[in-house]
DNA sequence: CCCTCAACATAACGCTGTTATGACAGACTG
DNA sequence: CAGTCTGTCATAACAGCGTTATGTTGAGGG
Protein backbone atom coordinates (compact mmCIF):
# COMPACT_ATOMS: atom_id res chain seq x y z
CA UNK A 1 0.00 0.00 0.00
CA UNK A 2 2.92 2.55 -0.27
CA UNK A 3 1.93 3.70 -3.96
CA UNK A 4 -2.23 4.10 -5.03
CA UNK A 5 -1.20 1.91 -8.03
CA UNK A 6 1.33 3.52 -10.49
CA UNK A 7 -1.90 4.91 -12.07
CA UNK A 8 -1.18 4.86 -15.70
CA UNK A 9 1.53 7.44 -16.11
CA UNK A 10 5.16 5.82 -15.55
CA UNK A 11 6.66 9.20 -17.42
CA UNK A 12 5.79 11.25 -14.69
CA UNK A 13 6.46 8.92 -12.18
CA UNK A 14 9.82 8.28 -13.18
CA UNK A 15 10.56 11.98 -13.48
CA UNK A 16 9.76 12.75 -10.02
CA UNK A 17 11.79 10.01 -9.09
CA UNK A 18 14.61 11.31 -11.28
CA UNK A 19 13.96 15.04 -10.38
CA UNK A 20 14.04 13.62 -6.32
CA UNK A 21 17.26 12.32 -6.85
CA UNK A 22 18.87 14.90 -8.55
CA UNK A 23 18.01 17.34 -6.15
CA UNK A 24 19.16 15.32 -3.12
CA UNK A 25 22.39 14.54 -4.50
CA UNK A 26 23.04 17.61 -5.66
CA UNK A 27 21.67 20.08 -3.17
CA UNK A 28 20.86 17.75 -0.31
CA UNK A 29 17.75 16.53 1.76
CA UNK A 30 16.70 20.21 2.92
CA UNK A 31 16.50 21.14 -0.66
CA UNK A 32 13.89 18.25 -1.39
CA UNK A 33 10.24 19.53 -1.12
CA UNK A 34 7.26 18.47 -2.28
CA UNK A 35 6.70 21.80 -4.33
CA UNK A 36 10.97 22.25 -5.59
CA UNK A 37 10.27 18.58 -6.90
CA UNK A 38 7.09 19.63 -8.72
CA UNK A 39 8.40 22.39 -10.47
CA UNK A 40 11.60 20.66 -10.76
CA UNK A 41 9.27 17.84 -13.26
CA UNK A 42 7.41 20.36 -14.63
CA UNK A 43 4.31 19.24 -12.83
CA UNK A 44 2.59 20.55 -9.85
CA UNK A 45 1.94 19.25 -6.25
CA UNK A 46 -0.91 17.13 -6.35
CA UNK A 47 0.97 14.97 -9.06
CA UNK A 48 3.34 13.47 -6.08
CA UNK A 49 0.30 12.51 -3.78
CA UNK A 50 -1.54 10.96 -7.19
CA UNK A 51 1.51 9.08 -7.86
CA UNK A 52 3.34 8.18 -4.42
CA UNK A 53 0.68 9.09 -1.74
CA UNK A 54 3.00 10.94 0.41
CA UNK A 55 6.63 12.70 0.26
CA UNK A 56 7.85 9.65 2.40
CA UNK A 57 6.99 7.55 -0.52
CA UNK A 58 9.21 9.23 -3.02
CA UNK A 59 11.89 9.35 -0.32
CA UNK A 60 11.96 5.45 -0.06
CA UNK A 61 11.78 5.20 -4.35
CA UNK A 62 15.05 7.43 -4.39
CA UNK A 63 16.12 5.29 -1.47
CA UNK A 64 15.58 2.38 -3.60
CA UNK A 65 16.62 3.16 -6.76
CA UNK A 66 20.18 4.07 -4.75
CA UNK A 67 20.53 1.03 -3.78
CA UNK A 68 20.08 0.03 -7.52
CA UNK A 69 22.85 2.01 -8.82
CA UNK A 70 25.05 0.30 -5.83
CA UNK A 71 24.61 -3.18 -7.01
CA UNK A 72 25.65 -1.58 -10.75
CA UNK A 73 28.45 0.16 -9.41
CA UNK A 74 29.60 -3.08 -7.47
CA UNK A 75 29.22 -5.23 -10.26
CA UNK A 76 30.86 -3.62 -12.35
CA UNK A 77 34.43 -4.12 -10.92
CA UNK A 78 33.79 -7.67 -12.49
CA UNK A 79 35.34 -10.73 -11.53
CA UNK A 80 38.69 -12.03 -11.87
CA UNK A 81 40.68 -15.35 -10.72
CA UNK A 82 41.50 -13.73 -7.27
CA UNK A 83 38.13 -13.79 -4.82
CA UNK A 84 39.76 -12.00 -2.01
CA UNK A 85 41.05 -9.12 -4.66
CA UNK A 86 37.84 -9.01 -6.20
CA UNK A 87 35.84 -8.33 -2.05
CA UNK A 88 38.51 -5.56 -1.92
CA UNK A 89 37.88 -4.03 -4.66
CA UNK A 90 33.97 -4.06 -4.12
CA UNK A 91 34.71 -2.87 -0.65
CA UNK A 92 36.50 0.08 -3.03
CA UNK A 93 33.46 0.91 -5.41
CA UNK A 94 31.07 0.75 -2.38
CA UNK A 95 32.56 3.66 -0.55
CA UNK A 96 33.75 5.67 -3.72
CA UNK A 97 30.06 5.05 -4.55
CA UNK A 98 28.66 6.18 -1.02
CA UNK A 99 30.92 9.14 -0.88
CA UNK A 100 29.99 10.18 -4.03
CA UNK A 101 26.30 10.49 -3.16
CA UNK A 102 26.23 11.04 0.41
CA UNK A 103 22.85 12.52 1.05
CA UNK A 104 21.49 9.48 -1.02
CA UNK A 105 23.59 6.72 1.20
CA UNK A 106 22.12 8.12 4.28
CA UNK A 107 18.74 8.36 3.13
CA UNK A 108 19.34 4.68 1.39
CA UNK A 109 20.21 2.95 5.42
CA UNK A 110 16.84 5.70 6.66
CA UNK A 111 19.70 7.65 8.60
CA UNK A 112 19.27 10.83 7.10
CA UNK A 113 16.03 11.98 6.67
CA UNK A 114 14.66 14.04 4.30
CA UNK A 115 12.99 17.05 6.70
CA UNK A 116 11.92 14.65 9.36
CA UNK A 117 9.37 12.29 7.17
CA UNK A 118 9.67 9.11 8.39
CA UNK A 119 9.15 7.03 5.75
CA UNK A 120 8.68 2.85 5.68
CA UNK A 121 12.73 2.45 3.94
CA UNK A 122 13.77 0.93 0.67
CA UNK A 123 11.79 -1.73 -0.84
CA UNK A 124 13.26 -4.52 0.85
CA UNK A 125 13.81 -7.14 -1.97
CA UNK A 126 16.27 -4.57 -3.76
CA UNK A 127 18.10 -4.07 -0.47
CA UNK A 128 18.62 -7.60 -0.04
CA UNK A 129 19.59 -8.17 -3.44
CA UNK A 130 22.56 -5.95 -2.61
CA UNK A 131 23.44 -8.08 0.47
CA UNK A 132 23.48 -10.92 -1.82
CA UNK A 133 25.71 -9.70 -3.66
CA UNK A 134 27.90 -9.72 -1.09
CA UNK A 135 27.08 -12.47 0.17
CA UNK A 136 28.08 -14.50 -3.61
CA UNK A 137 31.58 -12.82 -3.25
CA UNK A 138 31.86 -14.23 -0.07
CA UNK A 139 30.88 -17.38 -1.61
CA UNK A 140 33.10 -17.50 -4.20
CA UNK A 141 35.81 -16.89 -2.01
CA UNK A 142 35.32 -19.40 0.54
CA UNK A 143 34.69 -22.24 -2.80
CA UNK A 144 38.49 -20.52 -4.38
CA UNK A 145 40.02 -21.19 -0.89
CA UNK A 146 40.60 -17.71 -0.21
CA UNK A 147 38.46 -17.93 3.01
CA UNK A 148 37.56 -20.67 5.00
CA UNK A 149 34.47 -22.86 4.27
CA UNK A 150 31.19 -22.10 5.93
CA UNK A 151 27.60 -20.32 5.48
CA UNK A 152 28.69 -17.07 3.70
CA UNK A 153 26.10 -14.92 4.81
CA UNK A 154 27.12 -14.16 8.67
CA UNK A 155 30.65 -13.36 7.16
CA UNK A 156 29.45 -11.22 4.37
CA UNK A 157 27.03 -9.04 7.00
CA UNK A 158 30.96 -9.02 9.53
CA UNK A 159 31.83 -7.41 6.21
CA UNK A 160 29.38 -5.12 5.38
CA UNK A 161 29.00 -4.14 8.73
CA UNK A 162 32.67 -3.18 9.12
CA UNK A 163 32.36 -1.62 5.78
CA UNK A 164 28.95 0.82 6.22
CA UNK A 165 30.69 1.60 9.84
CA UNK A 166 33.70 2.89 7.97
CA UNK A 167 32.10 4.87 5.66
CA UNK A 168 29.46 6.27 8.01
CA UNK A 169 31.90 7.78 10.02
CA UNK A 170 34.02 8.76 6.90
CA UNK A 171 31.01 10.87 5.90
CA UNK A 172 30.16 11.82 9.59
CA UNK A 173 33.48 14.02 9.50
CA UNK A 174 34.82 11.94 12.32
CA UNK A 175 38.55 13.20 11.74
CA UNK A 176 39.67 11.85 15.07
CA UNK A 177 38.61 8.27 13.92
CA UNK A 178 39.63 7.99 10.33
CA UNK A 179 42.00 11.07 10.23
CA UNK A 180 42.97 8.31 7.36
CA UNK A 181 43.95 9.91 3.92
CA UNK A 182 44.90 6.58 2.53
CA UNK A 183 42.03 4.70 3.83
CA UNK A 184 44.78 2.06 5.22
CA UNK A 185 42.29 2.03 8.65
CA UNK A 186 39.62 -0.01 6.48
CA UNK A 187 42.07 -1.59 4.45
CA UNK A 188 43.68 -2.96 7.79
CA UNK A 189 40.06 -3.51 9.47
CA UNK A 190 39.14 -5.85 6.14
CA UNK A 191 42.49 -7.21 6.00
CA UNK A 192 42.33 -8.73 9.75
CA UNK A 193 38.63 -9.75 8.55
CA UNK A 194 39.18 -11.87 6.01
CA UNK A 195 42.34 -13.03 7.51
CA UNK A 196 41.01 -14.28 10.33
CA UNK A 197 38.06 -16.14 7.93
CA UNK A 198 40.60 -17.93 5.86
CA UNK B 1 31.05 31.07 17.23
CA UNK B 2 27.87 28.52 17.56
CA UNK B 3 26.60 30.26 20.72
CA UNK B 4 25.72 33.69 21.68
CA UNK B 5 27.76 33.70 24.71
CA UNK B 6 25.91 31.23 27.54
CA UNK B 7 23.86 34.94 28.20
CA UNK B 8 23.61 35.05 32.33
CA UNK B 9 20.96 32.16 32.41
CA UNK B 10 22.13 28.86 32.74
CA UNK B 11 19.30 27.97 33.93
CA UNK B 12 16.80 27.98 31.48
CA UNK B 13 19.44 26.81 29.10
CA UNK B 14 19.79 23.74 30.69
CA UNK B 15 16.34 23.03 31.10
CA UNK B 16 15.91 24.02 27.30
CA UNK B 17 19.03 21.21 26.65
CA UNK B 18 17.51 18.86 28.90
CA UNK B 19 13.90 18.88 27.40
CA UNK B 20 15.48 18.76 23.67
CA UNK B 21 16.99 15.43 24.93
CA UNK B 22 13.88 14.36 26.58
CA UNK B 23 11.30 14.97 23.52
CA UNK B 24 13.95 13.72 20.88
CA UNK B 25 14.37 10.17 22.88
CA UNK B 26 10.72 9.76 23.78
CA UNK B 27 9.09 10.75 20.71
CA UNK B 28 11.80 11.28 17.78
CA UNK B 29 13.20 13.92 15.84
CA UNK B 30 9.48 15.18 14.34
CA UNK B 31 8.21 16.23 16.92
CA UNK B 32 11.26 18.25 18.24
CA UNK B 33 10.25 21.34 17.11
CA UNK B 34 10.97 25.18 18.53
CA UNK B 35 7.45 25.85 19.56
CA UNK B 36 7.03 22.63 21.30
CA UNK B 37 11.00 22.88 23.10
CA UNK B 38 9.86 26.29 24.21
CA UNK B 39 6.85 25.18 25.72
CA UNK B 40 8.42 22.32 27.21
CA UNK B 41 10.45 24.44 28.66
CA UNK B 42 8.20 26.93 30.14
CA UNK B 43 9.18 29.52 28.19
CA UNK B 44 8.78 31.38 24.47
CA UNK B 45 10.32 30.59 21.83
CA UNK B 46 12.57 33.23 21.74
CA UNK B 47 14.44 32.11 24.88
CA UNK B 48 15.80 29.60 22.39
CA UNK B 49 17.37 31.71 19.85
CA UNK B 50 18.29 34.05 22.65
CA UNK B 51 20.60 31.11 24.06
CA UNK B 52 21.34 29.22 21.57
CA UNK B 53 21.12 31.26 18.07
CA UNK B 54 19.41 28.74 16.16
CA UNK B 55 17.69 25.26 16.78
CA UNK B 56 20.22 23.50 14.87
CA UNK B 57 22.53 24.87 17.49
CA UNK B 58 20.28 23.16 20.37
CA UNK B 59 20.75 19.90 18.70
CA UNK B 60 24.30 20.01 18.43
CA UNK B 61 24.14 20.75 22.46
CA UNK B 62 21.86 17.50 22.43
CA UNK B 63 24.40 15.50 20.23
CA UNK B 64 27.05 16.63 22.81
CA UNK B 65 25.44 15.47 25.37
CA UNK B 66 24.25 12.00 23.95
CA UNK B 67 28.76 11.72 23.98
CA UNK B 68 28.33 12.48 27.76
CA UNK B 69 26.22 9.55 28.18
CA UNK B 70 27.86 7.26 26.34
CA UNK B 71 30.92 7.78 27.94
CA UNK B 72 30.03 7.67 31.17
CA UNK B 73 27.57 4.13 30.16
CA UNK B 74 30.73 2.78 29.20
CA UNK B 75 32.82 3.83 31.83
CA UNK B 76 30.37 2.19 34.34
CA UNK B 77 31.42 -1.52 32.98
CA UNK B 78 34.78 -0.91 34.89
CA UNK B 79 37.80 -2.92 34.48
CA UNK B 80 38.67 -6.56 35.11
CA UNK B 81 42.22 -7.96 35.07
CA UNK B 82 41.26 -9.11 31.31
CA UNK B 83 41.13 -5.87 29.34
CA UNK B 84 39.97 -8.17 26.08
CA UNK B 85 36.91 -9.21 28.03
CA UNK B 86 36.69 -5.50 29.44
CA UNK B 87 36.68 -4.57 25.63
CA UNK B 88 33.47 -6.87 24.67
CA UNK B 89 31.62 -5.56 27.44
CA UNK B 90 32.60 -1.86 26.96
CA UNK B 91 31.12 -2.91 23.02
CA UNK B 92 27.78 -4.52 24.86
CA UNK B 93 27.62 -1.50 26.61
CA UNK B 94 27.87 0.69 23.78
CA UNK B 95 25.48 -0.99 21.67
CA UNK B 96 22.70 -1.09 24.19
CA UNK B 97 23.00 2.63 24.99
CA UNK B 98 22.80 3.38 21.27
CA UNK B 99 19.62 0.82 20.86
CA UNK B 100 18.23 2.28 23.86
CA UNK B 101 18.60 6.03 22.81
CA UNK B 102 18.18 5.49 19.36
CA UNK B 103 17.40 8.70 18.16
CA UNK B 104 20.07 10.43 19.88
CA UNK B 105 22.66 8.19 18.94
CA UNK B 106 21.39 8.99 15.04
CA UNK B 107 21.73 12.71 15.64
CA UNK B 108 25.41 12.08 17.18
CA UNK B 109 26.48 11.18 14.10
CA UNK B 110 24.65 13.74 11.67
CA UNK B 111 22.63 10.59 10.45
CA UNK B 112 19.61 11.67 11.82
CA UNK B 113 18.61 15.45 10.81
CA UNK B 114 15.71 17.12 12.86
CA UNK B 115 13.50 18.15 10.40
CA UNK B 116 16.35 18.87 7.91
CA UNK B 117 17.88 21.06 10.03
CA UNK B 118 21.93 20.69 9.04
CA UNK B 119 24.07 21.99 12.50
CA UNK B 120 27.70 21.51 12.95
CA UNK B 121 27.44 18.51 14.82
CA UNK B 122 28.77 17.87 18.82
CA UNK B 123 31.15 19.70 20.13
CA UNK B 124 34.19 17.67 18.32
CA UNK B 125 36.09 17.66 22.01
CA UNK B 126 33.61 15.32 23.63
CA UNK B 127 33.61 12.92 20.66
CA UNK B 128 37.39 13.04 20.67
CA UNK B 129 37.08 11.91 24.19
CA UNK B 130 34.34 9.34 23.47
CA UNK B 131 37.25 7.78 20.68
CA UNK B 132 40.06 8.17 23.59
CA UNK B 133 38.44 6.44 26.27
CA UNK B 134 38.37 3.08 23.94
CA UNK B 135 42.28 4.11 22.52
CA UNK B 136 42.87 4.12 26.12
CA UNK B 137 41.02 0.47 26.30
CA UNK B 138 43.35 -1.16 23.09
CA UNK B 139 46.42 0.60 24.77
CA UNK B 140 45.30 -1.48 27.96
CA UNK B 141 44.79 -4.67 25.91
CA UNK B 142 48.49 -4.13 24.00
CA UNK B 143 49.79 -4.00 27.99
CA UNK B 144 48.79 -7.21 28.81
CA UNK B 145 49.94 -9.08 26.01
CA UNK B 146 46.23 -9.44 24.72
CA UNK B 147 47.14 -7.40 21.80
CA UNK B 148 49.91 -7.04 19.78
CA UNK B 149 52.19 -3.68 20.35
CA UNK B 150 51.61 -0.95 18.50
CA UNK B 151 49.91 2.34 17.53
CA UNK B 152 46.35 1.92 19.54
CA UNK B 153 44.62 4.86 17.17
CA UNK B 154 44.12 2.72 14.35
CA UNK B 155 42.93 -0.38 16.05
CA UNK B 156 40.26 1.84 18.13
CA UNK B 157 39.24 3.34 14.74
CA UNK B 158 38.78 -0.41 13.42
CA UNK B 159 37.08 -1.57 16.41
CA UNK B 160 34.70 1.52 16.29
CA UNK B 161 33.91 1.64 12.77
CA UNK B 162 32.82 -1.73 12.74
CA UNK B 163 31.17 -1.74 15.72
CA UNK B 164 29.13 1.48 14.82
CA UNK B 165 29.13 -0.13 11.56
CA UNK B 166 26.83 -3.00 12.95
CA UNK B 167 24.64 -0.93 15.36
CA UNK B 168 23.98 1.18 12.23
CA UNK B 169 22.65 -1.61 10.48
CA UNK B 170 20.62 -2.50 13.42
CA UNK B 171 19.32 0.41 14.13
CA UNK B 172 18.34 0.98 10.26
CA UNK B 173 16.74 -2.52 10.90
CA UNK B 174 17.88 -4.15 8.02
CA UNK B 175 17.30 -7.89 9.18
CA UNK B 176 18.66 -9.76 6.01
CA UNK B 177 22.01 -8.79 7.41
CA UNK B 178 21.81 -8.55 11.19
CA UNK B 179 18.74 -11.08 11.32
CA UNK B 180 20.84 -12.51 14.46
CA UNK B 181 19.16 -12.09 18.23
CA UNK B 182 22.15 -13.06 19.69
CA UNK B 183 24.34 -11.05 17.76
CA UNK B 184 26.66 -13.46 16.68
CA UNK B 185 27.30 -11.30 14.21
CA UNK B 186 28.67 -8.79 16.16
CA UNK B 187 30.46 -10.82 18.49
CA UNK B 188 32.38 -12.77 15.79
CA UNK B 189 32.96 -10.06 13.84
CA UNK B 190 34.51 -8.47 17.28
CA UNK B 191 36.63 -11.37 17.82
CA UNK B 192 37.71 -11.82 14.37
CA UNK B 193 39.42 -7.83 14.28
CA UNK B 194 40.73 -8.75 18.10
CA UNK B 195 42.36 -12.15 17.00
CA UNK B 196 43.69 -10.64 13.87
CA UNK B 197 45.35 -8.10 16.01
CA UNK B 198 46.34 -10.22 18.61
C1' DC C 1 -23.36 13.35 -27.43
C1' DC C 2 -22.79 12.82 -22.73
C1' DC C 3 -21.11 10.84 -18.86
C1' DT C 4 -17.41 9.20 -15.98
C1' DC C 5 -13.29 9.05 -13.96
C1' DA C 6 -8.33 9.48 -13.56
C1' DA C 7 -4.83 13.17 -13.68
C1' DC C 8 -3.54 17.40 -12.62
C1' DA C 9 -3.99 22.60 -11.07
C1' DT C 10 -5.27 25.97 -7.50
C1' DA C 11 -5.82 27.30 -3.12
C1' DA C 12 -6.32 26.62 1.59
C1' DC C 13 -5.03 24.67 6.57
C1' DG C 14 -2.01 24.12 10.30
C1' DC C 15 2.49 23.55 11.12
C1' DT C 16 7.62 24.80 10.77
C1' DG C 17 12.17 27.91 11.65
C1' DT C 18 13.21 32.47 11.94
C1' DT C 19 12.96 37.49 12.73
C1' DA C 20 11.02 42.06 13.95
C1' DT C 21 9.14 44.47 17.56
C1' DG C 22 8.10 45.62 22.21
C1' DA C 23 7.86 45.08 27.28
C1' DC C 24 10.36 44.75 31.42
C1' DA C 25 13.94 44.13 34.86
C1' DG C 26 18.50 45.05 36.69
C1' DA C 27 22.81 47.44 36.39
C1' DC C 28 25.54 51.00 35.49
C1' DT C 29 26.21 56.48 35.10
C1' DG C 30 25.54 61.27 35.84
C1' DC D 1 18.20 59.35 42.84
C1' DA D 2 16.89 59.82 37.70
C1' DG D 3 18.11 58.22 33.43
C1' DT D 4 19.83 55.27 30.26
C1' DC D 5 21.27 51.07 28.63
C1' DT D 6 21.40 46.22 27.99
C1' DG D 7 20.14 41.50 28.34
C1' DT D 8 16.02 38.52 28.54
C1' DC D 9 11.91 37.07 27.14
C1' DA D 10 6.82 37.55 25.10
C1' DT D 11 3.98 38.54 21.01
C1' DA D 12 3.24 38.50 16.45
C1' DA D 13 4.45 38.29 11.86
C1' DC D 14 6.81 36.10 7.51
C1' DA D 15 7.87 32.68 4.14
C1' DG D 16 7.98 28.03 3.54
C1' DC D 17 6.63 23.24 4.64
C1' DG D 18 3.46 18.62 4.00
C1' DT D 19 -1.02 17.68 3.24
C1' DT D 20 -5.88 18.01 1.79
C1' DA D 21 -10.16 19.98 -0.28
C1' DT D 22 -11.91 21.60 -4.28
C1' DG D 23 -11.97 22.78 -9.16
C1' DT D 24 -10.67 21.92 -14.01
C1' DT D 25 -9.58 19.25 -17.92
C1' DG D 26 -9.44 15.71 -21.23
C1' DA D 27 -9.75 11.08 -22.91
C1' DG D 28 -12.61 6.59 -23.26
C1' DG D 29 -17.12 4.13 -23.24
C1' DG D 30 -22.26 3.91 -23.47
Amino acid sequence: MSSPAPTDQPEIRRRLIEEAARILGEEGPSALSVRRLAAGAGTSTMAVYTHFGRMSAVVDEVATEGFRRLIDRVDAVGLTADPLADLRRMAGAYRENALANRHLYGVMFGAVSVRGLGGDGPDEEVSRAAFEQLVAAIARAQDAGGLRPGDPAPVAAQFWSALHGYVMLELAGMDQVVDDPEHTVLWSMLANLLSALS
